[in-house]
RNA sequence: GCCGAGGUGGUGGAAUUGGUAGACACGCGGGACUUAAAAUCCCGUGGUAGCAAUACCGUGCGGGUUCGAUUCCCGCCCCCGGCACCA
């Protein structure tokens, strides 16, 4: 029969949590340190919270909670990011309203939130798509617009037949859309931009921020930094008269030029209609119509065949002044460098593919280097593998020679190393002002506008006399309007745009007619300035109070999924950045530490409505209570790396709490003191390294060892507190309940965590390995103080060593003090 | 293809400045209690051989360094995450 009942104990104490206000964070008190622990606020689904949101949250809240017994005055609040598609896509399928449903999913999840036993504070929480929050969403894009870091521009852009709007590019997946699937196409529309592009080198910059490692990495990668030089190319006609046009392209490999026998525009260059001769107007035209509507998908296929066009149209080459035709073809991104490339068949994997299908000329100008010089390889920078083209000189036989090498056919160039010819090369064309150095980034301007209902409306107005015009802050919000027929209907635009008491406005200018802008924010905008937002939340006249962001941020902790690296989390440093440029706050980074948690699987996919395999945490909370869930979630493996979902070892943890509870029950102290003491604080020396790297899974296995061996030694009063307060970070309400019965002041978590004392950890004896020949022949439990001769010879003593050593000469006697003692004998 | 993280019992996982592999838990087998079952408690549990002592094998595969390798080095294989014609 249990002693403990979790279900009805959890109620009580979540209940006096609420009536004492205990979980709400003096946010004026200086009198302790202050922690910001920030866990990524959820979307408000109609799925509630499933287990990744509880495995997400409750070893964060075990942190908060930890921290807070740490001294610290813990911050930890939570909120929702309730804009966004599925709302809205609800609402067109069955007509509830995305505001009716939405805050029928807070109020159930902030139910769930609350059962599970968090310390969040309510007081301070954010719901994105509330007037008295995006108002300040809105502010946001006015203090980007007013610094020219907000424009508009036609673009081709990526957009989704399915969700009838643009995608930013991060939103882009595999060629496909990031929410529903649906392979994503292009369109050219005007669209509202943000200069991320502006930022990347300073986004590349990660000092004094403690992140995983391989986040930053994916950061870089996206940002994707290359430098090289921009090269100008003059245009001509067969016969080498000049027509007055210039192409720049941008290279890596200037060391090449001397081998550039063609050159390929992306075909939606600008230059490409007018420079395309009569003879080749049709071929280009029907080339960019299929181009155009090609998918990304079907564009990037891995093995898929290059193709292309002439434009009739001749450039020459500023290294040898040879006249070399012009292409276009789709393999040429026009979002990258200038959308155009000088061709060298003979060192470009795709340059040589293009020239072997289209029979251009191939020119080789890089030879690889010999043996004793070392060659040199585009990894170089990487540190390793250079090395490998050495070992392997047939390997390059049937492509083209891709890596660094000696300049060959390269006129004055001829016999530099590749690295020294870049910056020859360029420097002698600059001096004739057709080459400089430049730097470039795979990172793309961040397109922030949605042709959607439910998102924060752009506050710009068009008027007929003075144009695009900003809505004047003491103008926001710009409220989005109720009664909407949001509904898509094929033509791109906004549902705003059917709205007339909409869009129909006075400039703020001049009073005249005007228009508003009817498209939305991405929701991206609305996550990433939250975190600035909670320890002001209630305040109406600002975004955030100065004085709080100053005592409160930057972010202590930051806990969440990795998926978040390079949309969310760059997103938000890039704002934070531009709102720190513009004097608003005083720190330019907004996550000290981050740490992702794994994702759970069930059965090994992603869990998802439409696989249908969505587990609901509630049952087992019911069943067993959140204690016992918490635990076992963390129990499953390390935070960060996640798990396939099964319940199979979730009455193990059930057991351990109610062992834990009986344990505290026991009184008398049927052991040794000492060895109790011993035990104690070797859990409490685990338990605190562990929780520290957030290896919760090793923390509780440590607390079970602990109740495992305390049950045969029974308890002391003071051991009996200690080990309360160690579980309380990871099972709160059990924790509440004993710390009440073994008469602790207060809340459990108004105590101090335990410190451990290293003088009552030291162990009499130590056991031993004892090896010969590097196998384990016998265990020897020695005193700790014993010396090397004593050991060693307690250690010949084993009968089972002795057998081996008998009649061997002994060549060398290894000694590593409480590990191990290894033999050497000669065979 | 490139970047990153992994591969350990029937299962989830412990242990890496090289030092007794498998902590902890699930499951399984046996026992106690019970009329019986559940719950609980005790014992056992990497594989092979053996009554046992013990021996051999064993951390994805193949080599290497070392008294000693899950840990370091070289070469592969397989899963997972990210990027992907970025000139």
């Amino acid at each position: 029969m249990p002693l403990y009942n979790a279900v009805e104990n959890e109620k009580k104490w979540q209940k006096i949590w609420e009536d004492t206000k205990l979980h709400r964070t003096n946010l004026e008190d200086f009198s302790k340190p202050k922690y910001y622990n920030l866990v990524m606020f959820p979307y408000p689904s109609g799925d509630k919270l499933h287990i990744g949101h509880w495995y997400n949250y409750a070893p964060a809240d075990s942190w908060g909670r930890y921290m807070k017994m740490k001294g610290f005055n813990v911050f930890e609040p939570q909120g929702f990011d309730s804009f966004g598609l599925p709302a809205e896509n609800y609402a067109i399928k069955t007509g509830v309203h995305p505001t009716v449903s939405i805050s029928q999913n807070v109020g159930y999840m902030r139910e769930q939130l609350h059962k599970m036993g968090t310390m969040y504070d309510w007081d301070k929480s954010v719901v994105t798509s509330e007037p008295d929050y995006y108002q300040w969403t809105q502010w946001v894009f006015l203090q980007l617009y007013k610094k020219g870091l907000a424009y508009r521009k036609n673009a081709p852009v990526n957009w989704c037949p399915s969700c009838q709007t643009v995608l930013a590019n991060e939103q882009v997946v595999d060629g496909r859309c990031e929410r529903c699937k649906h392979e994503v196409t292009k369109r050219d529309l005007t669209q509202w931009f943000f200069k991320i592009r502006d930022y990347a080198e300073r986004l590349l910059n990660f000092e004094g921020l403690d992140w995983p490692e391989r986040t930053k990495l994916m950061q870089q990668n996206w940002i994707g930094k290359s430098t090289g030089s921009q090269v100008v190319f003059e245009l001509c006609n067969e016969k080498g008269e000049k027509s007055g046009e210039k192409v720049t392209v941008f290279t890596t490999r200037i060391d090449t030029l001397f081998g550039a026998t063609y050159m390929v525009l992306a075909p939606e260059h600008a230059l490409v209609e007018k420079i395309t001769t009569d003879k080749h107007k049709k071929n280009v035209a029907e080339y960019i119509e299929k181009t155009r509507k090609e998918t990304d998908i079907a564009r990037s296929a891995e093995d898929r065949e290059k193709t292309g066009v002439e434009t009739g149209a001749f450039a020459i080459n500023p290294a040898n002044g040879e006249i070399i035709p012009v292409w276009i073809a789709d393999y040429v991104l026009v979002t990258y460098g200038t959308g155009a490339v000088m061709a060298v068949a003979a060192h470009d994997e795709r340059d040589s593919a293009f020239a072997k299908k289209y029979g251009l000329p191939i020119q080789e100008v890089v030879a690889p280097t010999g043996g004793s010089l070392g060659a040199v390889t585009k990894n170089e920078a990487t540190g390793g593998g250079a090395e490998k083209a050495d070992q392997n000189p047939q390997s390059q036989s049937d492509g083209p020679f891709t890596e660094y090498g000696i300049l060959i056919n390269s006129g004055e160039f001829t016999g530099l190393t590749s690295e020294e010819a870049r910056k020859k090369i360029t420097e002698w064309l600059e001096e004739k002002k057709s080459a400089n150095f430049t730097v470039n980034y795979k990172l793309r301007d961040w397109l922030v506008s949605r042709q959607r209902y439910w998102g924060a409306p752009i506050p710009i107005v068009y008027c007929d006399k003075c144009g695009e015009v900003a809505v004047p802050e003491k103008d926001l919000p710009v409220l989005l309007p109720k009664d909407v027929d949001f509904t898509p209907k094929g033509d791109g635009k906004s549902p705003l745009n059917t709205v007339e008491s909409f869009v129909h406005t006075k400039c703020p200018e001049c009073g005249g007619v005007a228009k508003r802008e009817v498209d939305t924010m991405d929701t991206f905008v609305d996550s990433s300035w939250y975190f600035l937002r909670y320890p002001s939340a209630k305040m109406s006249d600002r975004p955030f109070d100065t004085g709080m962001t100053k005592n409160w941020l930057p972010v202590d902790m930051y806990i969440g999924g990795p998926e978040h690296a390079c949309m969310h989390l760059l997103y938000a440093r890039f704002i934070n950045m531009v709102l720190h440029d513009l004097g608003h706050i005083d720190f330019e980074e907004p996550f000290k530490r981050l740490i992702h948690q794994g994702m759970i699987t069930k059965d090994g996919a992603k869990m998802s409505k439409s696989k249908g395999n969505v587990v609901s945490p509630d049952q087992f909370v019911e069943k067993y209570g959140s204690d016992t869930f918490r635990l076992y979630l963390m129990f499953m493996g390390p935070f960060s790396e996640g798990g396939d979902w099964n319940d199979k070892g979730i009455t193990g943890i059930a057991r351990f709490l109610e062992r834990f509870y009986q344990l505290i029950h026991v009184n008398e102290l049927v052991g040794d003191k000492a060895a109790l003491q011993r035990l104690l604080h070797k859990t409490i020396k685990k338990v605190t390294a562990d929780i520290e790297v957030f290896h919760f899974n090793t923390a509780i296995a440590a607390l079970m060892e602990f109740v495992n061996n305390a049950l045969k030694i029974g308890m002391d009063d003071e051991t009996r507190k200690a080990a309360t307060l160690l579980i309380a970070p990871l099972a709160p309400h059990l924790a509440e309940e004993l710390w009440e019965k073994v008469g602790g002041e207060g809340s459990v978590f108004e105590n101090s965590w335990p410190v451990f004392d290293p003088a009552l950890i030291v162990e009499d004896s130590v056991q031993l390995g004892v090896q010969v020949n590097g196998k384990l022949r016998a265990q020897v439990t020695v005193d700790v103080g014993a010396d090397k001769d004593t050991v060693l010879a307690a250690a010949k003593a084993e009968p089972n060593v002795a057998k081996y050593l008998e009649g061997k000469k002994l060549v060398k006697e290894i000694y590593v003090p409480n590990k191990l003692v290894s033999f050497v004998v000669a065979v």
